[in-house]
DNA sequence: GTAATTGCAAAAGATTTGCCCCATT
DNA sequence: AATGGGGCAAATCTTTTGCAATTAC
């Protein structure tokens, strides 16, 4: 409720990294991004897309996302609770729904919890593309 | 089923190390594991404990933990599956039980998902001691 | 004796930051 | 004009790696 608390320009280059992670179902790493904000900006600085992802992610329009697997993060836009699917063999994260059971989870019996704010939901395994097991 | 399946020495570094681990309830970076096993084999190095968690972990002996808010990686023991508070005011780490409403979910619904591994559950909020809201 | 493992230090990879200039307001 | 934001490059932080010496087996 209190999201856009300090004074900020609409910049071309934020406008434009706001586009990319708007795109559904993309999870680019920051390099990514980069990449592709280049093809509007050519000139853009990757640490100008930092300051903005991490801009964006205090002002909640944006959300880092780690696996376990992957040594750098991965950016998502806004947007509906999901959970995200990692397959460890071609590295790929896909959105999943949200499991409805987890919404009413009382952590209340935690008595070491006094509020919780969200869940993060990761299922790892091996995508349809890249087929079941075998290490 | 393959565990242990290279040949490994039984060195006094990768033995404290993994006593270090074996506290439970405990969540340490790296470089806490270092300072920590400093004060057993004080000239131990810090690559020697990134490389036994490295050899631990594909032993399934470790787990690693990154979570979204943090920008190094935690390490736990080999225990039965549960989840992770995260606390983000005082950025502790605290254990939960495994919501069992997870461990039935079809994710077979989900075409793209052709085998899961693993589920990781983060749960962030503010802890008890740390009191709630107010950014 | 052999090879896994260590310590050390350099390297690599990802992200942040300082500084000065430019552009939005 | 004021100042938030950008570009660039250097700095920082975390993790990995090469190598010669060591040690468990």
């Amino acid at each position: 409720m209190e999201r856009q608390r300090k004074k900020s320009r609409n910049t071309k280059q934020r406008a434009v990294i706001l586009d990319i992670l708007k795109k559904g179902g993309y999870h680019p790493t920051a390099e990514a991004i980069y990449q592709e904000a280049r093809k509007v900006i050519p000139n853009i600085s990757l640490g100008t897309v930092y300051r903005n992802l991490n801009f964006l992610r205090e002002q909640g329009l944006a959300r880092e996302i780690r696996s376990d697997s992957d040594s750098s993060s991965r950016f998502e836009g806004k947007c509906p609770p999901h959970a995200h699917f990692h397959c460890t063999k071609c590295n790929a994260i896909l959105d999943l729904p949200f499991p409805q059971c987890l919404e009413e989870i009382p952590w209340k019996g935690e008595t070491h919890i006094s509020s919780v704010n969200s869940l993060d939901l990761h299922v790892i395994g091996a995508c349809s593309h890249c087929g079941p097991a075998a290490s």
